[in-house]
RNA sequence: GCCAGUGUGGCGGAAUUGGCAGACGCGCACGACUCAAAAUCGUGUUCCUUUUAGGAGUGUGGGUUCGACUCCCACCACUGGCACCA
């Protein structure tokens, strides 16, 4: 009988699915184990061969732990708002509801048909209003901490359309049907993620997570440690505040810079100046932010007229604006040491500004020196070292009341808000007097209107703005009248809490149990692309340590060890991708190969978080491979293979290839080594063919090991082994350490450090009786002919080098 | 430009307290089975040479060491992130 994949998926799928096999008791008292996948955006396109490769990777370790005796905890849901349902319902005039649910329909499909272990009864719908009322109610907790405010800031207009623009919906300055795009400043939410740059940083220390990840969360944090400095400005009662990392270079300095958009060019520009200032201000205000970069080659800028009093000498500094110094970072304003900045090096010699060594070590008519060395011409900072200096200046700045020590991180607030119909309703109402207050929280969820047609309001508001019915209401506390924030939040809200939910998803009464969340709280494997690895990762780090201050969940991180799976690229090395023709759709392979060879050939591709292209041969050998088991296992008739018995004669070296596999394959998939454990899965394989019988032990303890990667088979050939299903639940092998000891090892000697000739000794033997084996082995007597030996090195149980001359 | 990561056969990849480079799979070649083919089973497969053997070899060049894919220095290439962040 040959294995057949279509059958035997759909009956153990089946079986699963009546049984409730993966059904997770979160009130069980055995240890318990939390293995997530990011959720997925259900997209009209369907499932694609990358998605399977982490949630393989995860169901393999929900699915040893299971076995290994842990409560697992391994849900999936649907992050669902999102733009393309939004554009969806704006051209067919269809509800985005609808379209999504279809879409979740066929995910679903999709993935029960690859056999993952979920249990299903968790999962989770980031647009059901009974999931968004707690993202709703997190964001009222938000804006009571003063957490969440409002702002003026620039969005992406496109007068044509009437809408909002996200920033990938803009190419060139144009929207993608051509239309204008012009920047347009907007009363916009913004949360306050800034106040915790902090720890943000320093928790990343205590996470199990890749290095690059941590690092690219570290840059993107950026913090700078340094010292604010207060500028006089002749003939103003104003100051000016700069941030620098070199406050040891103050005497050194020789301009000021402000950003063109800092708040007291207007004030401080003379008469003379002002022509100039407003050009160059307008020809900044006409480029995105995007040209402003681009162009950056070229330094620009205009002198003000007016001139700041260095504190540390009380000389006279002209004070420019330009757009290399940013009204976003530090305080948008920067004392220039041409000197020792590379960036104050180049305008300087642009516009032909005083350029005077305070370091010594470089030579500025080349470039700015930047590093280390003597202060000069710095008064009391002469001799020091750059660290010292800085140590100095500083407490003389605070000594005279003219700066502080300070740290600035590059990281900004959080922009929340999206003009959008498909996103969570912001739960705030502004009332008639001005004042804005959050809904209260017993009457969340604030659904999202059902509407006829999705609409661009002409406004910048959301398409909810054409709903006066919904935006006008009245305040139940005061009776005023009001207006319901328009604004929706951005895909990432539902997304940042989604971990919580799963641990107890049907709750009414709260996000989730506190009992609960301590039992199953951190994640302890968390596996998802690396294209989250900053905003979607930092932001769920940010809204738990928020939860976490207000006592709702009882650890300060929610992720413990993370995983980014590499991307499975086409068969011609290229990203998959509907234009290029490349693309694999995982329906197509689970019919024509089954999903256990899917699962297999992706595991066994390479390491999880190496990218690496499709294979359709390397499919072809993840089927052999199982076909190969099948063989093994299932004779003609459909039952056991004879040569599996019970009371079998066992090869000392096929039982030693066992429990090695035991170990190796446990071991290995621990540490998400998976592609290891499947090729030592294949060694025992071919161990096995040449065994003329096979104890029914082994074959058992083979199919357990096997389970996790490969499900659907295994459950078969268990239950064909007369087992009662199913293996998915069955107990983990374990091995015998004595069992893998050797006796007798096979001892490399080396000549010069040149592999000559081999000997076998016993395991335990001594240096001596090494080096005298080695010694007088014929081989190497004749390479030592002539030679005299001038050192031997010998190392216990693996080799003996000898060195001669 | 800056930061991080990677670089090993025809291909995907193994091997790290420094100790036999190339496990396992793919591909290819040969053999068995077959009227034949597929499938299957078996053998071989880093390269070079004058092939019972020897030499070279883990991006390039140098170094440390009895011994380096592994450690150190410099460089090159590719991938990802950031991009005037003072």
């Amino acid at each position: 009988m040959t294995y057949n994949h279509r059958e035997i998926e759909k009956k153990w799928q089946r079986y699963w699915e009546e049984n409730k096999t993966f059904k997770t008791d979160t009130e069980s008292d055995k240890p318990k184990y939390y293995v997530l996948d990011m959720f997925p955006y259900p997209s009209g396109a369907g499932l694609h061969v990358g998605h399977p490769e982490g949630y393989t990777a995860t169901d393999i370790l929900a699915r040893m732990k299971r076995m290994q005796g842990y409560e697992v905890l391994h849900p999936m849901g649907w992050d669902a708002f999102g733009l393309p349902a939004e554009r969806y319902a704006m051209k067919t005039g269809n509800d985005p509801r609808v379209f999504t649910n279809k879409n979740i329909d066929n995910f679903r499909r999709q993935l029960k048909s690859l056999g993952f272990s979920y249990d299903w009864d968790r999962e989770i719908n980031t647009t059901d209003p009974e999931y968004y009322k707690w993202t709703q109610w997190i964001f009222i907790q938000l804006f009571k901490k003063g957490l969440a405010y409002m702002a003026e800031v620039p969005v992406n207009w496109c007068p044509d359309l009437g809408t909002v623009l996200a920033n990938e919906e803009v190419i060139d300055g144009k929207s993608e049907w051509g239309h204008p795009v012009i920047r347009k400043p907007m009363r916009q939410w913004m949360l306050k993620i800034t106040e915790y740059a902090e720890r943000l940083l320093k928790d990343l220390d205590k996470l199990d997570w890749p290095e690059n990840i941590k690092e690219m969360q570290r840059n993107w944090i950026g913090k700078s440690e340094g010292a604010e400095i207060t500028f006089r400005i002749d003939g103003h009662d104003e100051t000016i505040t700069v941030f620098s990392t070199r406050p040891d270079t103050l005497f050194g300095a020789t301009y000021l810079v402000l950003a063109p958009e800092h708040a007291l060019v207007d004030q401080i520009t003379t008469p003379d100046r002002r022509e100039a200032v407003e050009a160059y201000r307008r020809s900044i205000e006409s480029k995105s932010d995007l040209e402003r970069t681009e162009l950056s080659k070229e330094k620009t800028g205009v002198f003000t007229g007016a001139y700041a009093i260095n504190p540390v000498n009380g000389e006279k500094l002209p004070i420019w604006i330009a757009d290399y110094v940013l009204a976003t970072y530090g305080s948008g304003a920067i004392m220039a040491v041409p000197a020792h900045d590379e960036r104050d090096w180049e305008f300087a010699k642009k516009f032909d500004l005083p350029i005077r060594v305070v370091v010594k070590g470089g030579d500025v008519d080349r470039e700015a020196y930047t590093g280390d060395g003597e202060h000069v011409n710095s008064d009391f900072l002469n001799g020091l070292n750059k660290e010292e200096a800085i140590n100095r200046m500083i407490e003389w700045l605070e000594e005279n009341g003219v700066g502080r020590r300070k740290v600035t991180y590059r990281l900004r607030d959080w922009l929340f808000s999206r003009q959008r119909y498909w996103g969570e309703p912001i739960p705030i109402l502004h009332l008639e007097d001005g004042t804005i207050k959050p809904i209260p929280e017993d009457q969340l969820p604030l659904e999202l209107p059902e509407m006829d047609e999705i609409k661009p309001s002409g406004t910048g508001e959301s398409p909810l703005a054409n709903n006066e019915e919904w935006v006008n209401t009245v305040d139940p506390e005061t009776g005023m009248k009001a207006r319901r924030e328009t604004n929706t939040m951005p895909q990432w809200a539902g997304s940042c809490w989604y971990y919580l939910r799963y641990i107890d998803p049907h709750n009414k009464e709260r996000l989730a149990d506190p009992e609960k969340l301590k039992k199953w709280l951190p994640v302890d494997v968390y596996i998802g692309g690396a294209e989250h690895a900053v905003l979607h990762l930092l932001y769920a780090r940010f809204w738990h340590k928020v939860l976490y201050d207000l006592g709702v969940v009882p650890t300060d991180e929610p992720f413990q060890r993370l995983y980014n799976p590499g991307m499975i690229l086409g068969e011609n090395n290229e990203k998959m991708s509907k234009s290029k023709g490349n693309v694999v759709n995982p329906d197509d392979i689970v019919e024509s190969h089954g999903a256990d060879t899917l699962r297999v050939y992706e595991m066994f591709m390479g390491p999880l978080e190496a990218s690496a292209p499709w294979s359709t041969d390397g499919l072809d050998g993840a089927r052999r491979f199982l076909d190969r088991i099948w063989r093994l296992y299932v004779g003609e008739d459909g039952k056991l293979d004879a040569k599996i018995k019970p009371e079998a004669a066992v090869d000392p070296g096929f039982e030693k290839t066992y429990h090695q596999t035991v170990k190796k394959v446990t071991e290995d998939y621990e540490n998400v080594r998976f592609n290891t454990a499947i090729s030592q899965m294949m060694v025992f394989i071919n161990e096995a063919y040449k065994q003329k019988e096979i104890p029914k032990s082994f074959a058992e303890g083979f199919v357990k090991l096997l389970s996790p990667v490969a499900p659907h088979i295994a459950e078969e050939l268990w239950e064909i082994m007369g087992n009662e299903p199913p293996v998915s639940l069955a107990t983990w092998p374990t091995y015998d350490p004595d069992k893998l000891v050797e006796d007798e090892v096979e001892v490399v000697i080396q000549v010069n450090g040149k592999v000559r000739s081999k000997v076998t000794l016993p395991a335990d033997a001594s240096k001596e009786a090494m080096e005298k084996a080695a010694l007088d082995d014929e081989v190497i007597k004749e390479w030592l002919a002539g030679k005299t030996v001038r050192k031997v090195i010998t190392v216990p149980g693996k080799l003996v080098n000898i060195v001669a001359n």
